[in-house]
DNA sequence: CTTTTGGTTCCAATATGTGAAACTTGGTTT
DNA sequence: AAACCAAGTTTCACATATTGGAACCAAAAG
């Protein structure tokens, strides 16, 4: 529930405004009056008040006349939609997602880095059937997730300093990496090892692998994890799923590189 | 797959034309180059581009530099995650949704109505691990699906006349009622029986039976239906689920309407 | 009845967005 | 190679949309 993120950063423009504008109503979790988001000072009175009514007969932003309320509108979902579709490793990982959940019988993450915070883009559970886009969707910290130390373990020097300037280094439970420096020394451990855990580090008593999804040419496309709790199994028992998950993940990545470039063999470099 | 949306009508300022953007990226299943958007017509050259750009830099596209192409980006997956959390029905719904699934063993589908069209928004497949976001987000016609007549029926003249001047009444099987008059006689028939069939009207061999989520004042809030195969069973059998979709419907209608207006009895009107 | 709170509208100053045209860039053709 | 495209990028004078302080209005509170 912890969030904090830490402002968008440059702003081109009206549009770049308006975005700002739908973020706050996206951030606040509920219906926002008029006066809430104008308390966030970010915009003058008029202002925000204009960028309120584009957006909203944009169909961006839902008003509700009875409560006074703005929030997030449908047609963000189907725009979603498509970039689900488009964008993301889901569509593309989903038959090794599947096969995987089947071989493991425990939950099943996947995620793709945006914006320095874990975006899970799918994920299967332990038997009841799939939570569907109430989780797909949802971001979670980089800095203490198996998925997101698993991506950020790959990462090139200098994205990974923007991430982790990006980091609000929460401390969730006692397990908590809470610094840069304590960050980079288990990164470098989990880029020698080839895999991440998760140690209690985001919620107590959960407990993850995580691998990374990587081109041939080790660039980060995504990560893959297996969770359980401490009740049920242990991080030794978890790490013999590694070469599983490790072939699920090179299937995704061969077939997100064939997918997205059909040809190119013989091009050397990056 | 057939689409044809007929444009989105007045655009607002700066902002306007860039959602209008999105919508053009969106809207082609694929990624696109600057040239597939620019011989689109809609904008100039450079005017296109400058939209291209801050979309991009605002995370709403994604630009590939290997294939030159733009795709829907994953903040909107961001976004999306809390507009359904929060203007959609279903996560109020998905209890309700669980337990008719559990109990009619067929397809449902909880839809709502968005810019003319049906936009899905939760679904449960008969046995099988559910579709996921592939099938919430997704739109279809509101003319021909027993959800879309069903919401449709219960419109308010004004609105319905609006709903009804988008639709494009394209001929999808035998059975699609293919003009405003022809939906008219079916809309009165479907409000005075009290929910909607869709008779092979869509997708040659699905049937189904759709009722609307009303409120107590009779507004709409969304559609329920249960989906099954003229292979499987027919348009009798599946009246006979209608008591308990309705049980449901009402519920879910309960439901949304005291976590929206948490107290709100002795006020008269609409 | 006056005051406050919350929301909407005005309007002149100006920052922003516009788009025709000129310019690169990288890949073809002659 | 030189000449030629086509696709993408940048420029710049001009127009327009955006800005935000302040005035305004309505409904609730005192």
């Amino acid at each position: 529930m912890d969030d904090g993120l830490p402002a968008s950063g440059a702003q081109d423009g009206t549009v770049g405004k308006a975005l700002d504008v739908l973020d706050m109503v996206a951030s606040k979790g509920r219906p926002v009056r008029f006066t809430d988001l104008l308390a966030e000072g970010r915009f003058p009175k008029a202002t925000l008040y204009r960028l309120l009514q584009t957006l909203t007969n944009q169909g961006m932003l839902a008003f509700d006349p009875e409560r006074q309320s703005y929030a997030p509108g449908m047609r963000l979902v189907r725009l979603a939609h498509s970039a689900w579709r488009q964008s993301s490793l889901a569509p593309i990982a989903r038959p090794h997602v599947d096969a995987l959940a089947a071989a493991v019988g425990e939950t099943i993450h996947l995620a793709q880095l945006d914006t320095g915070q874990v975006l899970y883009v799918d994920k299967r559970n332990a038997r009841q059937p799939v939570e569907m886009f109430s989780q797909a969707g949802k971001v979670g910290p980089a800095y203490c997730t198996g998925v997101g130390k698993a991506m950020l373990a790959w990462l090139e020097p200098a994205e990974l300093a923007s991430v982790l300037a990006r980091q609000s280094f929460h401390r969730f439970t006692d397990y908590t990496l809470d610094s840069p420096e304590a960050l980079m020394a288990e990164l470098a451990a989990i880029r020698a090892r080839g895999f991440a855990f998760d140690r209690e580090e985001h919620e107590p008593g959960i407990i993850c692998v995580a691998l990374p999804i990587l081109t041939r040419g080790e660039r980060v496309l995504g990560a893959l994890s297996v969770t359980s709790t401490t009740a049920r199994t242990t991080l030794t028992a978890l790490e013999a799923l590694v070469p599983r998950i490790r072939d699920t993940a090179a299937r995704i990545a061969a077939e997100a590189e064939s997918w997205r470039f059909p040809e190119q063999d013989t091009k050397g470099g990056r």
